[in-house]
DNA sequence: GGCATTTTGTACTGATGACTACAAATTTGC
DNA sequence: GCAAATTTGTAGTCATCAGTACAAAATGCC
């Protein structure tokens, strides 16, 4: 029996692409992650991709909505994995204190793209595109209201004070971060706030 | 012996200003406390005035150059107190607990204006006018510098860290007020940072 | 009254940036 | 080979926005 399980989709009707959207995602991420929305022109995508403006709107539809696409896959693949750290049965301060420390590793730029630093929710919330703004925003909800659960079902009477709490740290490592200060900075800021969680929760 | 001290200055030449600048730019300050300084043109300006654009260039010379101005009263008038509330003599932690509580009550939004929150200097640096934002910075650092100097007095080995904890917080209360969050939950946010501080400088 | 001075009002310019109309090109299915 | 489908490349449109040219108006000084 010859296979007929995972045939390739065969190729539509009319011209091939000349590019791969998923990988205009992955190169408009850094784009967006090292410059901002806002500063980011659709120019100066397509010039990053090599193609001509008709075949970018042609698969993203907008810059707002190429932005959704790439909040998306940035959640996916560079976004801090809520869900592995905010397990269930993990004490809440040690869960909370391992999530802020995680936040500055990532926040941090890194050797390879020295301009990508800071949170691309966080950041993207603050663009002049509303479109832009609220696919962000949505994301960074969802977010919030993980963290809020989490802490809820351990300490209910302390969850929104801390979750405030945890969302102002995050965005101000985000923001120290797009400001130039290292993974060792982020992380004292992050192992020093921790020690407020502690604290409220030991009382 | 008639009055020669307060004289008012004499009236200059051409034709008068039907305009008071110093009023212009307290109502420049609201504009962009409201909406930020890229949302705000220069024709929002120059309408909320009741000028046209020449005189608005001729009084401030660039969108950037009223900001400045703004940004001068705005510490002014409306900032942190730094100077009061990091008196040389005060405990450090109590110093720096007052600070975040000053920040929670001030860059709450007031019912006189309700889009009006967070710190303008703050929000500044992240405008995409270069001008603009090197003003904000300055402001920014300075302050951050007299944060500094006032730890290092008394407890130079943490006060790199501290100064980060605290600059991170207060960039995040000023991203919450902008999001929304009433004062009370700013104040709670400011309180339960302060703990990471006393507990930090009690050891 | 006449002149110098400064501001005002009208009506622009020039740059930028998101987005598109349209025809040519390239593929598949028949 | 031919028609249908889809993308590409060229060359724009349109809106927005910071900033300006220039003449008319309004003042003080003589």
């Amino acid at each position: 029996m010859t296979t007929n399980l995972p045939r390739p989709p065969p190729r539509p009707r009319g011209r091939p692409r000349k590019f791969d959207p998923d990988q205009a995602v992955a190169t408009a991420q850094d784009l967006f992650l090292a410059r901002g929305y806002d500063a980011v022109g659709v120019a100066d995508i397509t010039e990053a991709l090599g193609i001509n403006p008709p075949s970018f709107y042609a698969a993203f539809g907008s810059k707002a909505g190429l932005f959704a696409r790439v909040l998306e896959r940035y959640t996916r693949c560079n976004g801090l994995p809520l869900d592995a750290l905010l397990q269930p049965g993990r004490p809440v301060a040690e869960a909370l204190a391992a999530l802020l420390e995680e936040a500055a590793r990532r926040y941090a730029a890194n050797v390879a793209d020295p301009a990508a630093a800071g949170c691309l929710v966080l950041e993207g919330q603050r663009c002049n595109d509303p479109a832009a703004r609220d696919a962000a925003s949505a994301l960074n909800d969802a977010a919030v209201e993980a963290i809020r659960a989490f802490i809820a079902a351990r300490h209910p009477r302390q969850a929104e004070a801390l979750t405030d709490y945890v969302g102002a740290v995050l965005t101000g490592l985000s923001t120290a971060a797009r400001a130039g200060q290292g993974q060792e900075r982020l992380l004292a800021t992050a192992a020093l706030a921790a020690q407020a969680i502690r604290a409220t929760l030991a009382a």
